[in-house]
Order: structure tokens, then sequence, then C-alpha cells
DNA sequence: AAATAAATGTTATAGTATATCGTTACATTA
DNA sequence: TAATGTAACGATATACTATAACATTTATTT
């Protein structure tokens, strides 16, 4: 029970914004220079949008932000810069939203859970080894070999509890 | 640990299909009966058709069965039945392959976990408390009020793992 | 510079899901 | 039995999500 759990919990409602996606920019950028990727024009500036979002967004709506900047992209341009940043664990891919989001800890390992407000649309990503092992543990009883775990639970962020209960 | 885990785990290759299906149909008649839920022959055909094909399915094959069979259903017919069917508890989505799959409880309380082979597509529900009580948890940790969970696993089965080794 | 590979542009289309409105079937009540 | 209401289903259109296929441009290597 010493292990990390949280690896970014929901957003304080006053925090730096701006700050917060400078600072995972410049993750982005020193991982793929340590790692020999290319994170070019389009890629770095689609990893930036989704950033500045600041919670799960769609791809059309990416799309249609950049488009907006005087660009003519099309589906495919878009969907190749984020399966870039999904393969190289830039951004998390939300299954139950069908949108994607910045992921903090890139190059590390991807076992994140993902707690949704339904809400604020707000997504808290953590990495809580108890739910991994138990995961684990299933898998083992079954004989069955893990290759990838989606977690997403749906409610209300405590935020949100406060200002529109049930 | 003497909790039920194994909901409907992986189904040996030879068990009689049909009575299976049978099984889960008059399963999900009484339920109906006794809830006072209206299984339309609409309804009792796609859930059917469901559990007959015994691992996930889309939305649109299921269609596509229908219409095979004489129907002129579009894709809100069979949405429609699909959302009563959620609804109450008879079958499941699984949002990772935007399939549904028959389950094997109607009426009781839904936090199922899926572990899903990419090989053969067969799918297996659990229950395991250990998970829900992680995300339980974890959830309180956030004071997050959780409404939903997802936890889909993807990988290879048992069978599959003897058949086509990596 | 030429050859090659990687990235992006472009057009078309596949796949998933819902909005909207009309119709039918059935139950209730008058 | 006629009027009314409601739930289910039919039908059309469209929105939303994602990929296939091929052309062009850009970057890298030789």
């Amino acid at each position: 029970m010493t292990s990390r759990k949280v690896a970014a919990p929901f957003p304080s409602r006053d925090h730096d914004h701006q700050r917060c996606v400078q600072q995972a920019m410049q993750a982005a950028e020193s991982h793929c220079q340590q790692a020999g990727l290319k994170l070019t024009a389009l890629r770095h500036r689609v990893l930036e949008l989704i950033w500045a979002n600041h919670q799960p967004i769609g791809a059309y709506p990416l799309l249609e932000q950049l488009n907006q900047e005087g660009r003519k992209a099309a589906p495919p341009t878009v969907y190749r810069s984020l399966d870039f940043l999904l393969e190289h664990g830039l951004i998390h891919r939300i299954v139950s939203l069908n949108a994607f989001v910045g992921c903090n800890h890139p190059g590390l390992e991807h076992r994140a859970q993902f707690f949704i407000c339904d809400q604020c649309g707000q997504a808290a990503e953590l990495e809580d080894p108890e739910i991994d092992s138990a995961i684990a543990e299933d898998a083992k009883r079954l004989g069955f070999r893990v290759q990838k775990r989606t977690v997403e639970v749906a409610g209300t962020c405590a935020h949100c509890q406060t200002r529109a209960p049930s």
C-alpha cells in the first residue's frame, strides 16, 4: 500500500492551465528527443490542442480546431497524429467516450484507470496497482494472457457533487 | 476470498450451444414475466440472435440477420431493442468492441468485468469483488460518486494460446 | 542530385449511432 | 363501440467515428 496511486487526479478549479500545458509539452518534447521520435509540427499541435482542452476531446472537434487555424485537414490527418501519440504513450484513448486525453508520464508503463465526471467532463487518471493485480489474478486463473486493460469509471466528481446534487 | 468470481468463464469448445441459448432465453422470459417487462417478438428474437452468436456481436450484423429472416429492419429497430435489453440487464455492451453480449444473470447487480480474446472473439464475464472494491476505494479517496464501471481486458484466452502461440 | 522512406494531403467510403416523424397495435375509459 | 392515450415499431435521413487507398510533399540517406 505504499505505491503511487494518483497519476493525475482531478485538477483544482483554479490551477494554472497554461503552465500545465507547457509542462506537458516540454515533457513530450524531451521524451521524443530522447527516444528519437519525430514530434512534427502537426503532431505537436495536436498534442497541444488535446492538453489545452484539458479534458477528453474527440477527433472531430480537434479537426475543427486545426481547420480554424488555417490548416485544411481531413480526418486521416488527425487520426494519424492521434495514432502516433497513442503509440508512444503521449495520450490515452477513452473508449467509453471515443475521445483522447493527454498522458502525464510518457514512456512509462500504461496501466491507467480513468474516473470520468459526467457533469464537467474532466477525467482523472489513476494507476492503482490493486486494480491491476486483481485483474492479473483473474487472468491467471483463466489462463488468459493480458494485452490491454481498459478501466473506465463514469460518475460524478467531488466538485460537481457540491454544485449539482442528485 | 469466498465470493463468487466467475460469472461466465470461457465456455468449453464442445458444450451444447443450443441448450445454452434455450436456458438463457427461458431465464430472460421468466425474468421479464416477473418484472412486468414486455419481451416482444422483436426483442426476443434480438436477444436470441445475440445468444446464438455466443460472442459479442455488433448492431449491424444483428440487423443483417434480422433482414435475412424477411424482416425489413433499419438501424433504429435494432438499437431500440438493444436499449431495452441493456436497460433491463439482459445484455451487456462491450465498449471496446462496439458489440453486445448476453448476460447470464438478468436482474442482478451489474458490475461485470470482461476478458475478451482477440483470437476467437469469445468474451468471459467475471464478477470479481476485488476489482470492484479497489475501484470503490479509489472513488472514495477521490470523493467520486460511481455510476458505471467499465472493465474490459483484451488478450488471448487459454485455448487460443495453445493453438496460436505468439 | 538521385533514391528512398516518412509524413501529410486528398477523396472516398466503411462502420456506429441517433433524431425525427409517421404508423400500428393494444389498452383504457367513456 | 368509439375516442383517447401510450408503447412499440417502421421509415427516412443524418450525425458521428474511423479507415482505405492513392497522390503529393518533405525529410533522410546514399
